[in-house]
RNA sequence: GGGCUCGUAGAUCAGCGGUAGAUCGCUUCCUUCGCAAGGAAGAGGCCCCGGGUUCAAAUCCCGGCGAGUCCA
């Protein structure tokens, strides 16, 4: 399995009298210190030996720990590097969270394309892995938030270049012993500890790697990340792929915070050490209040369950009666101890999670990381009510956001509040859909089908344990059957085919031409230039030209392309479209200025400054929206046009109609303020160092310099044009908002001209609407109130009117005919009125004991034909052979039919057949 | 990014092609020293919007808007 066995065969191994051996229970190589050691250290080969027996020589708290471990690495040369947020989707768009330190460095700096910020680095980076959700609290060492402290070195080898870095830093001996010299600082057994050889496979990179395992516990993996995935490759690994070595290689470790902490203190579990404070202040809450001797037997299970081998929730339930016997206990009593302890440890991690979540911004919504958030916060509310901790949740997560120096902490709380609210909301509405099924199924033999229990989690939210204790005070059965989430997922089907976007064909023929040189960067007021047609590519309707320069800007960051015309002095092509492929300009003409010519450029300015106003504005709006609503605001996407903007920001509740006022207001304050708007190209670490990872609003760009856009305290990477100072934008006119998303909103605008005639077209609506009432605009509100008023109260009295009519033709007996019908007198009458007025006179005349046929000729022929209770003339019957004579049909009740048909000619024949269809009927 | 569900009286919901309903709340009256409660009468609906199918749409179909939920 081992084939990079040579790998591991290190100097540093070598000289400080390490041998390499073989685990006597699992086989793993593991190197060691001791000779006399049979396995490889790491359970379940052995057991747990630091709990009650810290490992190291003085205990430590987290933040002591972290310190221990980053000045540790400063003194070795290391330069010491700010955390990164959770939301790894800030920097990077192929992940949610940040689930390691190396994720910092992901795509570009592993790649060799951007330096490093550093080189080598160290840093303690905050991480959250949702996968773990379901074993924490439960097995004493899982945590969902954790921070991976690391230290990293990006080498590129020898022969290769054109990479960002260059040369080696250090490597795998190097790292070895800092790793080994570091446990040595600490007091660490050096006997104890073995290094196991663990090839590490992820992601199409791969490389040798080696567990650090002590007393039990993993406190550190080190991977050499080196090969990449290639099918021609020499190295065959244990995913099955081939892979072969790359040109750059990097040091990639991880040492648990969480677990150098837990080894320090020896505590029964991890969380113990971890979070002390909020686990007595839990457990208070909760009222836990264990006798010494159930205290024992918490304590010993805790050290017992690290001994076994956890690794998801199903192995819990076995490895529980396991433990319970092994301490003489009866298993049930052993769960009802534990079960309150373990939703207390989980509840403190959770709240370690949303605070980080909340404190980096992201706002619960039903996608991305925002999903994932109020997952979590709904579970954690759970957990707290079954523990019965009474504490709101808005304070524990405060604690964590306190501990961990976030400064946002009151719009933290404020999510939170408004998160559980919402989640309160939806509990509501889902015990009333069930109780309300539940009355249905009350009596019934049948349990709730397993369909329903899907649709109502898949659908509504709702959990199946409560449809299960809703139900079972209706006296119903609930099964829920054990591959219910696997249900679910069926429900969902396969997962659609990932489609990739066009390009890779139309790239193909603008490959091997030079980049072409963007003069829109140099000056965005110029409108005209000049430049060399480097080649002209026939299309089915035009030509595309690529230039050596060009001044149009192509389609892109939101903003559409420039329009204009490419002359030369025979030729004036008129310019539709620009794109941009792989650096390359292409311009969309109707005319051919010929390969090899010289062109002038115009670009048409009016669109052009258009463009640049509605996107300078976009900087002003998203800013003016973070000032009214908070730091949280993000760009969630944006599209600028020639007649308005549109800005999507992540919000956590709806938007009122005064904040976007003074979103407007404010941004119109930016306007008039006439700051200059400045562009500056700069090192992207540096920028990022500088203005974080805000800068990336509207999207992540490649390379090692960025172009930033400073528009007054606003500053994002962005590669569009922009006005030269803010008052150049003219004005700023909100249009609309709505929520596309949960959690997202979005904002329409106008800028500049724009702004002006939307204005004016939404003025010229209100007096068109003004001129029609015959009021002043400014009465248009109240008078269109009375008039639908009014008009309500006419509708009411209308029907009043008909009722009243039907009275009277119904009593008067009019000009119908009457007929008797097996002793029951009918009428049959034309009267040309509504189906309103024919079903009330039928009503009606079926009250005075008639039988009544209707017919109206007003809109097509119609029919209503009513019969008394306890007559046996069946109308539906009666109104389908009628309004087969009109070419239609119709149906309804026994007593109370209605029908028609299109051919109102022939109504008059209808009614006059009507005595002989009411005999028919009667006989049949 | 994808799936699913729901928009009907002030609130919660039923109706699911054929005369718009229930419960609570509201108004007035009766019973009561008063309150809780009970009785009687009544008001309150662009059945989310726009198109289509149909003799007929709250109901079926399509689109939009709004809300909820599960997943990647």
């Amino acid at each position: 399995m081992s084939d990079l066995a040579e790998e591991y065969e290190l100097d540093y191994f070598e000289a400080n009298g390490f041998r390499r051996m073989e685990c006597s229970e699992c086989g793993a190589r593991f190197w060691t210190r001791d000779e006399t050691r049979v396995t490889c250290g790491e359970p379940p080969c052995e057991t747990y030996g630091f709990i009650d027996n810290p490992g190291f020589d003085e205990e430590f708290s987290l933040s002591e720990m972290r310190e221990v471990f980053l000045s540790f690495f400063q003194e070795r040369d290391h330069e010491r590097v700010d955390p990164y947020p959770v939301a790894a989707n800030r920097w990077r768009d192929d992940v949610l969270l940040t689930q390691a330190s190396i994720y910092d460095f992901q795509p570009l700096v592993t790649s060799g394309e951007t330096p490093p910020p550093a080189n080598p680095l160290t840093i303690s980076q905050p991480c959250i892995r949702m996968q773990d959700i379901d074993n924490v609290g439960k097995t004493g060492r899982h945590t969902m938030a954790f921070e991976m402290m690391a230290h990293h070195a990006f080498n590129t080898r020898e022969d290769a270049d054109g990479y960002a870095y260059e040369g080696e830093v250090y490597w795998k001996d190097r790292t070895v012993e800092l790793c080994d010299t570091l446990l040595g600082e600490l007091g660490a057994q050096l006997d104890e500890i073995t290094y196991i050889e663990d090839p590490w496979v992820g992601g199409g990179n791969a490389g040798p790697a080696i567990e650090v395992i002590y007393r039990g516990l993993e406190l550190a993996t080190l991977v050499f990340m080196s090969l990449e995935q290639d099918p021609d490759g020499g190295y065959l690994l244990k995913d099955d792929n081939s892979y072969s070595k790359m040109d750059t290689y990097v040091v990639d470790t991880g040492y648990g915070l969480e677990r150098w902490t837990w080894m320090s203190q020896g505590t029964p579990t991890v969380y113990e050490a971890v979070y002390p404070e909020m686990i007595e202040f839990l457990k208070e809450n909760a009222e836990i209040d264990l006798s010494d001797q159930e205290s024992a037997i918490v304590h010993d299970a805790a050290r017992l369950s690290g001994n076994l081998d956890i690794d998801d929730v199903d192995d819990v339930e076995a490895a529980r009666a396991d433990i319970a016997n092994q301490l003489g206990v009866d298993v049930t009593r052993l769960r009802r101890l534990l079960a309150p302890l373990e939703a207390i440890y989980a509840i403190a991690d959770h709240s370690r999670t949303l605070a980080y979540m909340f404190g980096d911004g992201i706002v619960p919504s039903n996608v991305g990381t925002g999903y994932l958030s109020r997952m979590v916060l709904r579970r954690t509310k759970r957990l707290a009510d079954d523990a019965g901790v009474d504490a709101p949740l808005d304070e524990l997560v405060d604690m964590q956001a306190k501990r961990l120096g976030y400064s946002n902490r009151d719009t933290i709380r404020d999510v939170v509040r408004t998160e559980l609210e919402r989640y309160r909301e939806t509990l509501d509405r889902g015990s009333r859909r069930v109780e309300q099924l539940a009355e249905e199924y009350a009596g019934d033999t049948e349990p709730i089908p397993t369909g329903t229990l899907v649709e109502l989690y898949d659908s509504h939210g709702i959990q199946p344990d409560m449809v299960e204790s809703i139900a079972s005070e209706y006296d119903v059965a609930v099964e829920v059957p054990d591959d219910f989430y696997a249900l679910v997922a069926k429900r969902h089907g396969e997962e659609p085919e990932e489609q990739d976007s066009n390009g890779g064909e139309g790239a193909a023929q603008f490959a091997g031409l030079p980049e072409t040189d963007r003069l829109y960067y140099e000056d965005q007021g110029r409108l005209e230039f000049e430049a060399m047609v480097l080649e002209v590519f026939d299309r089915e309707e035009g030509y595309d030209v690529v230039l050596d320069q060009t001044m149009f800007y192509p389609e892109g960051g939101g903003q559409p392309s420039d329009h204009g015309t490419l002359s030369t002095d025979d030729v004036t092509g008129r310019v539709t479209d620009v794109q941009i492929v792989e650096d390359v300009i292409v311009h969309s003409t109707d005319d051919n200025p010929g390969k090899g010519e010289f062109v002038r450029g115009k670009i048409d300015a009016g669109r052009r400054r258009r463009h640049m106003h509605h996107h300078t504005a976009t900087h002003l709006v998203g800013h003016a929206a973070r000032r009214v609503l908070g730091d949280h605001i993000r760009q969630a996407g944006a599209q600028k046009g020639t007649d308005s903007a549109r800005l999507d920001v992540k919000h956590y509740e709806s938007i009122t109609r005064e904040q976007i006022r003074q979103i407007e207001h404010v941004a119109n304050e930016y306007v008039m303020d006439n700051a200059s708007v400045k562009q500056e190209w700069i090192d992207r670490n540096e920028a990022e160092a500088k203005y974080g990872f805000d800068i990336y609003q509207g999207g992540i760009p490649e390379g090692e310099q960025i172009r930033l856009i400073h528009a007054q305290e606003d500053t994002q990477a962005c590669g569009g044009t922009h006005v030269s100072r803010t008052g150049d934008v003219g004005a700023i006119k909100i249009l609309n908002t709505e929520r596309i998303q949960d959690g997202v909103i979005r904002l329409t605008f106008a800028a500049g001209k724009a702004a002006i005639e939307a204005t004016q077209t939404t003025e010229q609506t209100l007096s068109e609407a003004a001129e029609v009432l015959d009021v002043s605009p400014e009465s248009v509100p109240e008078t269109a109130r009375r008039f639908f008023e009014e008009w309500k109260d006419r509708g009411k009295r209308l029907e009043e009117l008909k009722e009243e009519l039907a009275a009277v033709r119904a009593s008067g007996g009019g000009s119908g005919e009457e007929i008797d019908v097996g002793g029951t007198p009918a009428i049959i009458q034309h009267i040309d009125g509504d189906m309103d007025e024919l079903r009330a006179t039928a009503n009606a005349l079926v009250d005075e004991g008639h039988i009544a046929v209707l017919g109206s000729g007003v809109d097509g022929a119609q029919f209503v034909v009513a019969v008394p209770q306890g007559v046996e003339v069946n109308a539906g019957e009666v109104v389908g052979e009628l309004a087969e004579k009109v070419g239609g049909g119709g149906g309804g009740p026994p007593d109370f039919a209605q029908g028609g048909g299109p051919d109102d000619d022939a109504l008059t024949d209808a009614l006059q057949a009507a005595p002989d269809v009411l005999r028919q009927v009667l006989d049949a």
